[in-house]
DNA sequence: TGTGGTGTGCTAATGGTTTGCATTAGCCTT
DNA sequence: AAGGCTAATGCAAACCATTAGCACACCACA
């Protein structure tokens, strides 16, 4: 399976639909948002983007990062504040548990989010599009760092 | 019962307790944020301060709000992107359904969470301290709004 | 009622994010 | 392939919520 190119063309077939210019700058930033299996804030991503393509600029990486989330292409995620992190929408839907000392994320699953929905939904007559569980805590090796 | 008073004791008695000077300014931001039933965020809480206060400062504000989180009384949410919302430490644990249209929001609870707490403790070894559980779509008024 | 040290108000700084504007480059038509 | 219409980019400046510095005020405790 060639990934590269598969991601590549999903990508063109997306902004193409969207009746978004395909750019080189596009191109980049959402192949590293899909190639990273880390959480990147707009900061890194351009680092990361400038080693491919030197003269791009942070307003570029900001403009299009929030062009993906109206496309549903990337997710932004609060785990620090003052500071969002962008992760380049999974198949599965997966949520977040992050150690507040050293800002370790875990990702797990919530098979019950669905029923949650259903039920809420019903009972607030919402339609719900997103859903967001984020648990807080102390990773083991920071807890026992915080014992000694 | 006497509201008031009986919240007023209540803000002294944990100020006094965690030997935090108890000034004007905290009493009133406190009782504030514990009158409120919707969540302020810095600007509003200020706002509704200085019309019984007017010489206090947003500083004030900002460093009082993060005063109480450290003791544990108020709560900060992510209603909306750049802002924080802020919300007295309610006694029953509860979760929110924002509107993304309209910005409703919509409390609930979910009783759930403490058997997902266990478990996922137990596999990712944390210490599970805080959950946030945010659900976001359009409320019923938003929906048939957009459909005309 | 004084005294020490924390809290406050004011102002300026910070820093992530957005905006304005001139230039560049996709995309569509010819 | 060439041209024209716009949207997208790069740069620099602006924004704006939040934080920091500092002099003065006032809370707690003797």
């Amino acid at each position: 399976m060639v990934r590269g190119v598969k991601q590549k063309r999903s990508t063109q077939e997306v902004l193409t639909s969207s009746s978004q210019r395909v750019t080189i700058q596009r191109t980049l930033l959402l192949d590293l948002l899909r190639q990273s299996d880390a959480h990147l804030d707009a900061y890194e991503l351009y680092r990361r983007a400038q080693q491919k393509h030197p003269g791009i600029s942070l307003s570029t990486v900001y403009r299009n990062l929030q062009l993906f989330q109206k496309l549903g292409l990337v997710e932004q995620h609060h785990f620090a504040e003052e500071h969002h992190y962008y992760e380049a929408k999974p198949a599965t839907e997966h949520q977040h548990l992050l150690c507040l000392n050293c800002g370790r994320v875990v990702e797990f699953s919530c098979p019950l989010s669905r029923r949650f929905k259903q039920d809420l939904a019903k009972r607030y007559h919402f339609d719900i599009t997103g859903v967001e569980l984020r648990m807080t805590g102390l990773c083991s090796s920071c807890r026992s760092k915080e014992r000694q």
